[in-house]
DNA sequence: GTACACCTCATTTTT
DNA sequence: TGAGGTGTAC
């Protein structure tokens, strides 16, 4: 018994979800709650109550957060235990399910899966070849309704438009060629594993018998699907969320899930956790005051363990410029005055337009700062390629990477060439790669595109055999590969600038970095793809480690906190923004705004224009409808001939001390 | 294959 | 306003 914490640290409410073990548990947590301590305390309690570590799985949205309480877990357990208990993502975890059955639904064992730069490839050759080009037809909105069908388990032949369920269709038929799957498949195919396979479906509830799902107003209504496959009677599940902060909803996130979770399993001990140890009354008040109004939400009301604190500030301002240079010279000062770091700042925006102003303004205070959120590692171009050499050199048979990088960089494969062999493995059920490797394909081409196939046939190869050989370090096989492809020198050609390729150079230097890792912990790199194809972000360093004040979207702040917090633009169109005015989901709206107030600990100053600059013009704007539903018992409410005067006044104060003090030496 | 002009389109983005 | 995609000319 490790004995990792003790019932005595924690509340009356934290303690009961502590304490319930078994059968349904809903744990409605309030932003600031300890929501991450009281689960992972939950699962130490689990531990010291003899249940097995490899028996518990607790499943997260994102990497950082599995890492994350992977980690809280083994310092309160330690690193042995907590090494057998499985914490992952819903799709690592989809990855594991299928590993282990996927050819019982027609998909080969080694399957790839497809990133979305893939999809994005996949479909507009589709959407060219079917003639949907005349009609502007994006690839992106095509498979964002894919992926709202495949969540919602509709059958793609049955989507609404017609000519978007022929391309789904072919698009589903061209991955299943190519043996790949894309995200959404993940969870699909694990779900109908389960459902379709009660055998393997027994099989994994006898290995998982303790389940706790994260964040779990996030969840879709197929990830609900495979939780109920997932857990069988008596339904030791747990799921922790927080319906107030539920702003995916757009990306087919069912607040249902959570609002009627008894719905799915019988008899749920409900727990909420309403004690905050984030914020100051003041603005606990004010953020509760908010969410009130939503209908149809679990009711709950985040208490202030912190009291009183400085009124919120609510601010008008009489154009976007003002705005960013008046937080820039508050930030300025605010650090001088209180000794605060950088990091005590932050800035929250609703949509990344808002942002130049912002950084403008910062950088002219010779502020540092960080965006966060920006461009995740694994979507930038030489990730992308780099990922598919490397997982060309694993597995050549795959035609998702090589199809990539066949002619990247230009090798004399053009497209003619590539569309020949692909048809060609499609009539012989073969993988591009063998289609290159077949005399019956390569004879009766033309000698330079022969030549230029079997140089780069003999190059793979050759790489091939070097990665075979555990003595050889993968990442000096990935890079000597590069280096005779000709890779780096190509995408120098492509770069504007000399920083540029510095910095994409970098970031394959860091990939290197990461595979040796891997190699030297002797995990291969098998996984070392895998999970990759799974993360977004590099989840071992990232944003922690820059230094400066933060610039970040609502959205994205979700889960953050910070001790000074300006949440700017409280404009009826761009918070709540104009779209959700027109479709009807200002809920939605509330709830980000609500997330954004609770993110401040001690300070939080909300402002909004009369003016901005929008797209070049001039945009005149209304203060957010939201501001008349604060109660302003805690706000102080100013404009800006307000501050501006007392600035004045300030400086009169100061000259009129200044002449005083002449007058006297004189 | 590349360079450059032109056109279009602007919420949020966990995998 | 300005980034990214598309089309045209070499």
């Amino acid at each position: 018994m490790s004995g990792g914490f003790s019932f005595d640290s924690l509340n009356p409410a934290q303690r009961e979800a502590v304490g319930t073990l078994d059968g349904p548990v809903l744990i409605l947590a309030g932003a600031g709650t300890g929501k991450t301590r009281t689960v992972t305390c939950r699962i130490s309690n689990m531990l010291e109550t003899g249940i097995a570590p490899e028996g518990i799985l607790a499943v997260t949205f994102t990497n950082k957060a599995a890492s994350e309480m992977r980690e809280r877990i083994a310092g309160m357990v330690g690193k042995k235990l907590a090494e057998k208990m499985t914490v992952c993502t819903f799709h690592s975890l989809c990855v594991r399910l299928l590993r282990g059955g996927i050819d019982k639904l027609g998909y080969k064992q080694n399957f790839t899966i497809c990133m979305y730069s893939d999809q994005v490839g996949i479909m507009k050759q589709l959407i060219i070849r079917k003639g949907g080009k005349d009609e502007k037809l994006k690839a992106e909105v095509v498979l964002a309704e894919i992926s709202k069908a495949k969540n919602a388990g509709i059958e793609l032949k049955h989507m609404d438009d017609d000519f978007f369920a022929e391309l789904a269709v072919s698009y589903q038929n061209e991955l299943r060629a190519q043996n790949a799957v894309d995200f959404d498949d993940l969870l699909v195919l694990a779900e109908q594993l389960l459902r379709e396979h009660p055998d393997v479906r027994d099989h994994f509830r006898s290995v998982y018998t303790r389940v706790t799902v994260d964040e779990f107003q996030d969840t879709n209504g197929l990830q609900m699907r495979l939780l109920q496959q997932l857990v069988g009677p008596p339904f030791h599940v747990c799921v922790v969320g927080d319906d107030d902060q539920s702003i995916y909803g757009w990306r087919g996130a069912e607040v249902a899930n959570i609002l009627e979770f008894e719905r799915f399993f019988p008899n749920p001990k409900v727990i909420r956790l309403e004690e905050n140890y984030r914020s100051t009354h003041a603005i606990l008040h004010t953020a509760n005051s908010l969410i009130k109004r939503n209908a149809g939400r679990r009711e709950k009301e985040l208490r202030a363990t912190i009291a009183g604190g400085e009124p919120v500030r609510l601010l008008g301002m009489p154009g976007d410029e003002e705005e960013a240079e008046f937080i820039a010279e508050e930030i300025l000062s605010l650090k001088a005055t209180e000794q605060r770091p950088w990091e005590d700042f932050a800035i929250l925006f609703r949509t990344n337009m808002q942002s130049r102003k912002l950084e403008e303004a910062l950088r002219e205070q010779n502020i540092p700062y960080r965006m966060v959120g920006a461009q995740s590692f694994y979507d930038r171009r030489e990730i992308r390629d780099v990922m598919a050499y490397l997982e060309l050199l694993d597995d050549p048979e795959k035609d998702v990477p090589l199809l990539r990088i066949l002619n990247a960089p230009p090798r004399g494969i053009g497209q003619g060439t590539t569309m020949m062999a692909t048809e060609f493995s499609r009539e012989r059920d073969i993988s591009v790669w063998r289609a290159l490797c077949d005399p019956e394909f390569t004879d009766p081409l033309a000698s330079r595109g022969r030549n230029a196939i079997q140089t780069f046939v003999a190059q793979v190869m050759t790489a091939k055999i070097q990665l075979q050989n555990k003595e050889n370090p993968p990442q000096d096989v990935l890079a000597a590969f590069l280096e005779e492809t000709g890779y780096l020198p190509w995408l120098e050609r492509g770069c504007k600038t000399p920083q540029e390729f510095d910095q994409r150079r970098e970031s394959i230097h860091e990939l290197y970095q990461d595979l040796a890792k891997y190699a030297k912990r002797g995990k291969g790199v098998r996984k070392f793809l895998d999970d990759s194809a799974l993360a977004s972000e590099r989840d071992n360093d990232d944003l922690e480690k820059k230094q400066g004040a933060t610039l970040i979207t609502l959205h994205a702040s979700k889960g953050l906190e910070f001790p000074v917090v300006y949440l700017v633009g409280l404009e009826e169109g761009v918070l709540p923004h104009q779209r959700s005015i027109t479709e009807g989901t200002k809920d939605e709206e509330r709830r980000l705004l609500y997330v954004g107030i609770t993110r401040a600990q001690k300070r939080l100053t909300m402002t909004y224009c009369m003016v901005r600059r929008k797209w070049g013009q001039q945009v005149g704007c209304t203060p957010s409808t939201f501001i008349g539903e604060l109660d302003e018992e805690h706000v102080i409410h100013s404009s800006w001939d307000d501050i501006m005067g007392a600035e004045v006044s300030e400086d009169e104060l100061g000259d009129f001390f200044g002449e005083m003090e002449d007058f006297l030496k004189s």
